[in-house]
RNA sequence: GGGCAAGUGGCGGAAUUGGUAUACGCGCUGGUCUUAGAAACCAGUGCCGCAAGGCUUAAGAGUUCGAGUCUCUUCUUGCCCA
């Protein structure tokens, strides 16, 4: 038989994919959005994954007659590019372009259904103009300020670093171990909508519960209390903040940041000033502080304890007390924080304890950590006997009573702090006059355009050391100024690239609000779980933002449904000396053993891990694509795992993926080359009858994202298609029903069913199969009878057949008679056709 | 340490949500054809047993006519937070 060349349809096909349109004008509205990549120069099979899922859905959902809006872009800016521009001697625009050349053409061979006349890239000036748009809005609605604090400061990348990018104490992109570092920066004030962002989470169930955990505990909000100590022998108040008010009377003492004013004093103090530079050499994230050994210095000041008359609290600078946090200064209860504890043994402090559990084991000088669960009261004067909220409750009203404080709700959220030193990014639209004052640039004088001719070699910000790129003049006083030199975080330019897709070639504003208004909200967001804190929190926030500056918007919530892929991984590969391996260097020679083809020694095969470039394990898709075609990898890549869980790639997996379709296309010509037959009528009735149900099967698959189990159930149409060709069945009706097949292979594998469904002369190619549910009820069901709990026949009868009908046909005919002759029923269980369960005596 | 998932053949995984456990694929075994096989086709493939039948969803208990699915305990793995 005739073998299909792939390379050929495939090549075919593409050319009336160039600018994929799926649009059904009178349909409902779906917006359909895969991430949009960095153009890191290839696409990996990560993206292969992402897109080829979106793609299903989106020819998926255009079939079902929705009015589909299905776009790609770049996201374009980025450190990598000015890394790869240094060494390679070229501009990180052209490298970028240059990457975005290859990616396209690349994502183009997957035969996706994209309409490429939206492409936007986030480092064209027409689309970081209307970002600069959008910042210089959020600053005059208040969202944008700027402040000093101590920074992540990645010494590797040379910039700032957000709380959420610091992993492990670590730059989540250098891995270089992160210091603090003071600095003025600009910040968009996330936390503004912290409530909301929190609130609006409930309004998500198309999300991964899961990822609404993440930002749930992100955003962490906590309910405390602020309260006023007396500082002994000075006229002042101290304020702290906490959320234990309830552990007040196992207070030992007071630790505030090495910035509260109170340090103040001892500027001069060369103890405190060494004590100081120790402490700058801890990051600013929880784990950091939690982690470092905690170190203190004695100001040798106390406060009164504002429930013990006469108890006199030592008061302290320690280490792992930031200024950021609440007030700057906790109270610090040993016997219940784990970071008190650590300080109190230390410095030699008490340790009371006022938290008892159940047994009362954590009695004693025997602790030896903090205890921190729930139990009742001790120790506590009015407190002693209640649990721990009720004394919580008490103790705020308490505080408020006496106005020494006051109830306050905190959150773990921070500032989204957006400004970095780097030249490959979108320029913050700011400048400083010489009066000192910062104001927004003149929107009329936007983009504010990144230099061509910066020099990257120079250490530091390159925009900063420009000869003249900074120098300007304030357009409304005509006095010289100068240009904040820092770019917005690469994140920034992630947050509404989604809004931009609804008009990405308007000229006037960052999008038409009509347009955003009929696509928004996405309806189905796909892309990666390592997005779910930092890209999807920073989205939810423009939106909310944008939302505020401009009343014409109506949605607060960017993505309606999210749908999260795992990852690819493949096995990895180490030689003797230690070095990784690329899959293609090396043979597997046994079930356990592999050699390096070069050299033929003996390699050892490492666990399956995600792909990665310094791992070497990675398969590169073009590759792939060129040996065994797009649909093969496509069919391969949905159909060895459910979408949401890790697949292992293999090679002998989309090998037999294109042994299958090639199949599928023999089947086809075997159709259109057979003898015709004459119909026998039962046969017909049930070839139709079970075609019928494969598409409702395969249907639903699809829409419950069960590509997988969708694909199983093609290759059992297959095998019925294969036993039904030696039925007495006319061609018309073969050929009537391999259509509808073609027609669910299309989201999947798009070149071999368009060529298939032209090859059968379809008409109607994009028209989703219908489903007969009459038919549907009508199908033979099976029965399944049990004799105590035990399965011993099952029966192909008609539906809705009532319980006599059917203890008539078992006794007819049924293996699970011998079980029930001569024995006494004296219970049954009949579920209408599912299953009928006789209890007898024994 | 806390939170959340998950644990099903040699492997990836199905199971109409409490109703035939192991669909489908890979691998493996045997056969046909072949100079050859990552070709094609046919048959088999959870375990014990000649069979009838019995056992089996990490381990153990419970609820139920009936549990992979629900509840509890234990173990293991993964992810997130610390």
């Amino acid at each position: 038989m005739e073998r299909v060349n792939f390379q050929v349809i495939e090549k075919k096909w593409q050319e009336k994919f160039v600018s994929s349109k799926l649009y059904n004008k009178n349909g409902k509205k779906f917006y359909c959005l895969e991430m949009f990549p960095y153009p890191s120069g290839k696409i990996h099979m990560g993206h292969v994954r992402n897109y080829t899922i979106g793609d299903v859905i989106a020819r998926y959902k255009y079939m079902k007659g929705f009015n589909v809006l299905h776009p790609m872009g770049w996201d374009a800016f980025g450190l990598p590019a000015e890394n790869a521009a240094r060494m390679n001697n070229l501009k990180p625009k052209d490298w970028t372009q240059e990457n975005i050349k290859i990616m396209k053409k690349q994502l183009k061979m997957l035969g996706l259904s994209i309409d490429w006349d939206l492409e936007i890239s986030t480092c064209d000036e027409s689309y970081y103009k209307h970002q600069q748009e959008l910042f210089i809005d959020f600053y005059n609605q208040g969202l944008v300020s700027r402040k000093e604090t101590y920074v992540n400061w990645d010494p590797v990348e040379k910039t700032v670093l957000a709380n959420e990018q610091v992993i492990n104490g670590k730059g989540w992109r250098s891995n270089a171990v992160v210091e603090r570092k003071k600095l003025s920066q600009w910040f968009f004030n996330i936390t503004k909508f912290s409530n909301e962002l929190l609130k609006d989470l409930e309004k998500l169930p198309g999300w991964p519960e899961k990822v609404k955990l993440m930002q749930k505990n992100w955003i962490g909000k906590s309910i405390g209390c602020e309260l006023n100590f007396k500082v002994i022998g000075q006229n002042k108040n101290l304020s702290i903040f906490t959320t234990r008010p309830d552990t007040i009377f196992g207070a030992s003492f007071i630790a505030i940041s090495v910035d509260h004013e109170i340090c103040k004093n001892f500027h001069k103090n060369q103890d405190f000033e060494k004590f100081k530079k120790k402490c700058s050499k801890i990051g600013t994230t929880e784990e950091a502080l939690a982690n470092a050994e905690k170190l203190g210095f004695n100001t040798e000041l106390f406060a009164e304890h504002p429930f013990v008359k006469g108890k006199k609290i030592p008061i302290y600078v320690a280490n792992f007390v930031l200024m950021d946090y609440g007030n700057g200064a906790i109270f610090g209860c040993p016997a219940h924080d784990q970071r008190d504890f650590d300080f109190a043994k230390k410095y030699k402090l008490p340790i009371i304890r006022v938290v008892s559990n159940k047994d009362n084991s954590n009695e004693g000088e025997k602790m030896q950590e903090a205890y921190i669960g729930d139990g009742s009261m001790v120790n506590s004067e009015f407190l002693n006997d209640l649990d721990v909220n009720e004394a919580k409750k008490r103790i705020i009203n308490k505080i408020e009573e006496n106005k020494i404080g006051k109830k306050q709700t905190l959150f773990r959220l921070k500032d989204w702090g957006i400004s970095r030193q780097r030249y490959w990014g979108c320029p913050i639209p700011m400048i400083y006059l010489e009066d000192g004052s910062v104001v927004p640039v003149d929107k009329s004088e936007l983009p504010i355009k990144l230099p061509d001719d910066a020099d990257l070699n120079s250490s530091g910000n390159p925009l900063d050391s420009h000869p003249n790129w900074k120098k300007t003049i304030d357009k409304k006083t005509g006095k010289p100024a100068t240009r904040e030199t820092d770019t917005l975080d690469t994140f920034v330019d992630s947050s509404w690239y989604f809004l931009r897709f609804c008009s990405p070639k308007d000229k006037n504003a960052p999008f038409d609000n009509e347009k955003v208004n009929y696509w928004m909200p996405v309806d189905q967001y796909i892309g990666g779980i390592e997005h779910a804190i930092l890209h999807l929190m920073y989205s939810r926030f423009f939106m909310k933002a944008i939302k505020k500056c401009n009343n014409k918007i109506k949605y607060s919530e960017p993505f309606n449904n999210l749908f999260t892929q795992g990852m690819v991984c493949h096995e990895t590969y180490k030689d003797i000396s230690g070095n990784w391996l690329y899959p293609d260097e090396i043979e597997i020679t046994s079930k356990k053993k592999a050699i390096k083809i070069l050299d033929k020694s003996e390699i050892t095969i490492g666990p399956s891990e995600s792909m990665s470039k310094s791992k070497k394990n990675t398969v590169d898709p073009e590759t792939m694509i060129k040996q065994y075609g797009a649909d093969a990898v496509r069919w391969f890549i949905l159909s060895d795992s459910p979408p949401e869980k890790d697949i292992q790639w293999s090679d002998i997996g989309v090998f037999s993926s294109n042994k299958f379709l090639q199949k599928i296309w023999n089947l086809n010509q075997t159709i259109l080359n057979r003898v015709d037959a004459k119909n026998n009528d039962d046969e017909k009735k049930n070839f139709e009858e079970k075609i019928n149900l494969y598409v409702y099967k395969i249907d639903n698959a699809i829409n419950n994202f069960q590509f997988n189990v969708a694909i199983a159930q093609f290759y059992e149409v297959y095998r019925y298609f294969n036993e039904t060709m030696k039925l007495t069945i006319s061609s018309k009706v073969l050929t009537d029903n391999i259509i509808k097949i073609m027609k669910l292979m299309i989201p999947f594998t798009p070149h071999l069913a368009y060529e298939c469904l032209s090859n059968l002369k379809c008409k109607e190619a994009n028209k989703w199969p219908k489903i007969n549910e009459k038919i549907l009820e009508k199908i033979k069901i099976n029965m399944v009878i049990q004799v105590n709990g035990k399965t011993r026949d099952v029966l192909s009868v008609e539906n809705n057949l009532n319980q006599t009908e059917i203890d008539k046909l078992i006794m007819k005919s049924s293996k699970a008679n011998k079980h029930l002759i001569n024995k006494k029923i004296i219970k049954t269980i009949f579920i209408k056709n599912k299953i009928i369960n006789y209890i007898i005596n024994n």
